[in-house]
DNA sequence: AACTGACTGTTGATAAACCAACATCGTGTT
DNA sequence: AACACGATGTTGGTTTATCAACAGTCAGTT
């Protein structure tokens, strides 16, 4: 995709702020982070900065397109490839979300002035769509209304789990996940988690 | 002392550098680290380093002698200035030194090959001797005997401290090491170490 | 001895980050 | 309203790091 080739600069450039965004993020809400402020925990000049993004707001849209971007690659290389089950894809996804725990849990949390959630929701949908049919519920329409359902759910279940220290090993989750979307809320077994 | 005006770059570059080379010397003997390798931990260009450098071992000095310059001048402030009293220089000397714990363990560690101890133990000297005068053994001669006698101990009794996380308080082991000096060893109160 | 491979030290051209300075825009204060 | 203040974008000139390429050295190999 966007495949500049990056010396160590601009690299080591985009990392710190990359960070130093994700830090301020943890203390205060975005609309009172200033591109000064992003600066100088970053130790990066500002004129720097403008020579990268134009505001706060396309460093958070790259941040955001990036992991938005890592997700569909999961998703995509499944459904183009083998095809090998859904479980597994789900799998991989959430050992992803397991790495990037910490950056996960500042998106989500300020996810009343980011647009991440939705990013996410937008994504869940093709992946859910395309497991849906995959499987032996391919008879069965799935309405906007199941699909919202199913997204909600999916993604609140796994903020909690990223919230709560990801207890449960990534294939647990991925299992219940697929089972709550397979087979709905009352097929699915319960018992791994209090 | 050296007072170049150094930008965010070369700042960087020379902290990179640093860190890169003491986590090498963490797993390998100094004799066996390339410039190359410390380029390549420190994901700096080759040719950036012999801006900075002439080789490994100018880094290493540097890096020694940073230390090295910081006792001293803890040193010598307390020489100048208002001379409060040995036991409060070597409180601020032993808290720097759990402030540079990791670095220092490893430059000990790697005393075979460095001239670390040798430079730590120089500085040591200084002190000691002032110590010394200070206190109510002036009258007593002090032979170049009884000085090594104390580093050595001395040197030795804070790498075990260092090494064994630092359980004590730095002012217990300013204490310790100040009745070490001044009282010999049968004097000193041992009841808080095993 | 010739050969291979890796590390070395140096070079020149290029790209990126630096900094200081400037005018501009809000916000809030007297 | 006038004012001060801080954040904003933008600029041009300077410094630094990057990269690729080179020839040189050295240890181990065939």
């Amino acid at each position: 995709m966007t495949s500049e080739k990056l010396d160590r600069r601009k690299k080591y450039t985009r990392m710190v702020l990359r960070k130093s965004l994700l830090q301020l993020l943890k203390q205060k809400s975005f609309s009172s982070i200033t591109v000064k402020e992003i600066c100088e925990r970053a130790d990066i000049n500002r004129s720097t900065f403008y020579a990268h993004y134009s505001d706060q707001f396309e460093l958070l849209e790259t941040i955001e397109n990036e992991i938005v971007s890592d997700m569909k690659q999961y998703i995509d290389t499944y459904n183009l490839q083998e095809k090998e089950d859904a479980l597994r894809m789900t799998e991989k996804l959430i050992s992803y979300f397991a790495a990037k725990q910490e950056e996960l849990i500042i998106l989500l949390n300020a996810s009343g002035e980011t647009s991440f959630e939705r990013k996410v929701r937008e994504v869940a949908q093709t992946s859910i769509r395309n497991e849906w049919i995959d499987t032996e519920n391919a008879n069965q329409p799935l309405s906007s209304y199941m699909s919202a359902f199913i997204i909600s759910g999916s993604v609140h279940v796994l903020k909690m789990w990223l919230l709560g220290g990801m207890e449960e090993p990534p294939h647990a989750m991925a299992k219940l996940i697929n089972n709550l979307i397979n087979h709905g809320i009352y097929g699915s077994n319960w018992d791994n988690f209090a």
